[in-house]
DNA sequence: AATATCTTCAACCGCATGTAC
DNA sequence: GGTACATGCGGTTGAAGATAT
């Protein structure tokens, strides 16, 4: 929520002085990238309002450090968030809430206004779809063992399809830039010669006593299991963490796709609704379960996921 | 094909904080 | 300590593209 306070006499000024001359705004030209870019090559960055106008911009200093910072500086990723990234950033976030920038130090590469972006659309937007407050509890636990574990999933796999590139260096450089339990996470997946790992589908469901490979611990300090405690917890389903959700969201997880069967995905083989004894837990429960053609269908509402795991992968 | 609606993300804004004098 | 200015941060906006009707 916006402040009414009235701005600082510095910023009054500034912005009288930015009156006065004709400061252009909206979208970037090439040809001011490529003033930009020329003069912080010879002089480097810094100074910003100084360096606008010496290099010969009509734009604010402020407008210049941004479009330096995030768009143009070499170093600049882009592309989609891989999921080892997206697992960062939701286990960062959990830990220090919106300090966007505190997160980007630990995504090389990756800028506070592209990860704040990630949020709001993706992660946001399902909170939304679950009618739920992206802050609440309820959310949290939604993320934490459904989604992370998802991603988890998602980075093992990657892992399999290119062993030469278990962990990229930049992975490496995530896993060892962050002082969570995110690094034995990493570092489970970064030996050459990890053994082969279970599958992990059975985590994604929180209705079986099996289902998380994330402890429940804390709402706000998600614990990792590496994957080598993961192989435990397959044996010994009892250690793993209760069902937290409540039944609404529960339910609306229930009728998204999460639990939607994909052919090149995660398989049918875990998940077993009839092996699912809380899978009636709520009286209230609306979804009835088909299987048509070889795929698990609630009825009404595969077409609208309401937690669509493949909009979050971005990949 | 035309229009409406939704989604994404670059860019902006106000404010807080840091720094030099 | 006070002032002026620069920098950084998080919230918000809106244009453009994508998708649905």
């Amino acid at each position: 929520m916006r402040s009414m306070r009235a701005p600082s006499v510095a910023n009054r000024m500034c912005n009288s002085r930015e009156d006065e001359s004709e400061l252009r705004r909206g979208p970037w030209t090439l040809e001011e990238d490529t003033l930009l870019t020329h003069y912080i090559a010879r002089h480097g960055e810094g100074r910003w309002n100084m360096l606008a106008s010496y290099a010969g911009l009509k734009r604010t200093g402020k407008s210049c450090r941004l479009r330096w910072l995030n768009y143009l500086k070499p170093d600049i990723k882009r592309g989609n968030l891989t999921p080892q990234e997206q697992l960062l950033i939701l286990e960062l976030h959990s830990k220090w809430g919106n300090r966007w920038s505190k997160i980007a130090q630990h995504l090389p590469g990756r800028t506070d206004n592209e990860i704040k972006n990630y949020w709001r659309t993706r992660v946001q937007r399902q909170a939304r779809q679950l009618n739920i407050e992206s802050n609440s509890k309820s959310f949290l636990d939604a993320v934490r063992c459904f989604w992370m574990p998802r991603l988890l999933q998602k980075v093992e796999q990657n892992c399999y399809s290119s062993p030469s590139s278990t962990l990229d260096s930049q992975t490496h450089a995530i896993a060892s830039a962050s002082s969570s339990n995110f690094e034995q996470v990493a570092n489970s997946f970064s030996s050459e010669t990890f053994p082969p790992q279970p599958k992990l589908t059975q985590y994604s469901n929180p209705a079986s006593e099996h289902s998380c490979s994330v402890t429940s611990s804390s709402v706000l300090s998600t614990d990792f299991i590496p994957i080598s405690h993961q192989t435990e917890i397959l044996e010994n389903p009892a250690s793993s963490c209760p069902p937290l959700l409540d039944s609404t969201v529960y339910n609306n997880l229930l009728l998204s796709d999460i639990y939607y069967v994909e052919n090149s995905g995660y398989g049918m083989d875990a998940f077993n609704p009839a092996s699912m004894p809380e899978f009636d837990t709520f009286g209230d429960s609306t979804s009835e379960c088909n299987m048509a053609d070889g795929n698990w269908v609630f009825d009404d509402y595969m077409a609208d996921p309401l937690w669509n795991m493949n909009d979050m992968w971005q990949v």
